[in-house]
DNA sequence: CGAAGTTACGGATGCCGTAATGATG
DNA sequence: CATCATTACGGCATCCGTAACTTCG
């Protein structure tokens, strides 16, 4: 039995079952691929994948149990690569992070800036896309890090940690109505129409919620999955914006009037997670330090041994979580 | 990096950095051990040994850390071909127990029996040692299974399950003055001298606690590690003999009188250990449950999951653990 | 017929074991 | 001087990649 072949086998059952794929990402040969399947498949005595003919088609009880554990093996693998790395003390290694837009737009910049001065010799990777697909990258290992405030809690092999509250910000057109009113009600926003998040993003489930609790139908006349088209919206005139307040910049949003909105949201919460099991490098823990300052390193370790989300949540239960960007409005 | 490789190191370091010995017991060479931790540390860029000229010296700190992941590793590893193993179902494998001289002799024959009418292709491995080397061998994985009454709460890496718990009963050479009383209390106990087991065997530890309880010296005599050894002493005269219930058999030991100590002293729970992390084949899971048949094999894999003592001992509180030979009491 | 997996074969790498060397206590 | 780890070297297995073959949709 060889790390490859638990390799190749994880690749493929990842690839929908497909070797010549698997090969290519592996930067080898389909035929080697196939080969090392079947020693392996010989040495265990079983089949791990059922074969119609030439193809592949599905995998058998057993090689899904096995597939699970070569996972499980391979991740300790990398954990002792990173123990070596670690100790040879070199700052040099890669960082990826998944995150959706208003995070890396927004909030990670600074937080990257801050980290690259003091390890130029980390590699960096940011992955952006849906809350969903940061998940699934994260529990798949492809990137150390998901950042995002929604959809986190679905996958079981993610811990995740708070790292920040934050809550919504009113942008408007200067000479909008609603800009002379001096605190906003939600009643005043469902006058107007809406434009804001689509469902999926940035806490758009806590702004439905609002609405809702209050019996308001909102009318939102356009979603977007970042606060760049939407302010873009709103200096069209298309309607009211309402986004997260760490994506309003005093400087650069300044033909916007913006309110604030705490008071009408819940807050929301953002998160970071991480593989279930994963080792971090000592610069992880840094970064994840520079991201959220309550998350030391012996937090984030308690964290990492929890053993199921209710455990996670007790750990952080009662621990203050800073807020970001309170209570901002600008004329 | 091979699996080999981390074998090598992780027999190295557990064989007092002796690498002829390792070699040895790896059927291999000693050179190829040696060029092989080599190329590991090349690869990882860390040395793993200490070495002073031409001898392994000691262990760098990152070299613990990474004989640590590499055990965890192969652990995987094995957890691994079990799997296989059990799915294709043959029931050939190997079951290894550490265990005391007391279950080996009076409670595991009769489960072994029948272990090995199940599953005739299974080869036992039966160790015996003191309480404290059982536990070593588990915690190790040299052993499957660790089964003894003290000294298990040590490691930090074995799951403990409670399986029966037992009390004591006094032996006597017929004609003794005891023999005729009624009821046996301690103090009686205290006016004769006594054979019993020596320290950290078989539950002495409550048997000392009992007599300390109330103020009484007992007057122990003789000492041994097994119940053999004090019946034949108390078949000498030498004193009253003081065994595990178990330990009576009441047509072997005809020649003694047995007097229920039950209500004497504190039970004594019997438990059987497993090292955290491990994988049982379904055979293991059967022999659990034949030893202890409430440990089903649900429950078990529930323990096998916890991550603390504290745990398991709440997954316990409340069960009934079943008690063995209550009552003895044979003139 | 195209896509995909398996088999065949040649080349290279890497692992193993014997034997010699160097270092230690 | 005995023990023990490392180095040197030759044999052998294994793994890899190209190419031909087979099977399925």
């Amino acid at each position: 039995m060889k790390l490859q072949q638990l390799r190749y086998i994880c690749e493929v059952a990842r690839r929908g079952l497909n070797v010549s794929a698997a090969a290519e990402h592996l930067h080898t040969s389909q035929s080697g691929v196939s080969k090392q399947i079947q020693a392996l498949e010989l040495e265990l005595g079983v089949q791990i994948f059922i074969r119609n003919g030439k193809h592949l088609a599905g995998m058998t009880p057993a090689g899904k149990a096995i597939v699970e554990q070569a996972g499980m093996l391979l991740q300790k693998a990398d954990n002792l690569k990173r123990v070596a790395a670690d100790f040879r003390n070199d700052s040099v290694g890669d960082l990826a992070i998944a995150t959706t837009h208003t995070q890396s737009r927004y909030v990670l910049p600074g937080v990257i800036r801050n980290f690259i001065e003091h390890y130029p010799e980390v590699s960096l990777q940011l992955h952006q896309g849906t809350p969903l697909q940061i998940a699934e990258l994260a529990a798949l290992g492809t990137v150390d890090f998901a950042i995002a405030t929604e959809a986190l809690d679905q996958f079981n092999d993610l811990i995740m940690m708070p790292c920040y509250r934050w809550n919504r910000v009113v942008l408007l057109p200067h000479g909008h109505p609603l800009s002379s009113m001096a605190t906003l009600g939600l009643a005043d926003l469902a006058e107007y129409p809406l434009v804001t998040y689509v469902s999926g993003f940035t806490g758009r489930s806590r702004l439905d919620a609002a609405f809702d609790k209050e019996q308001l139908e909102p009318k939102v006349v356009f979603t977007a999955a970042d606060a760049d088209v939407i302010k873009t919206y709103v200096r069209l005139g298309m309607g009211v914006g309402i986004v997260a307040s760490m994506a309003y910049d005093p400087q650069k949003d300044a033909d916007l009037v913006c309110k604030d909105a705490s008071h009408l949201f819940e807050y929301s919460v953002t998160r970071i997670g991480v593989k279930r099991g994963s080792l971090l490098r000592a610069y992880m823990y840094d970064f994840v330090g520079m991201f959220a300052p309550h998350l030391q390193r012996p937090l984030v370790e308690k964290a990492l041994t929890c053993k199921s989300q209710a455990d996670v949540h007790q750990l952080f239960e009662g621990g203050e979580i800073p807020v970001m960007r309170e209570g901002v409005s600008v004329a």
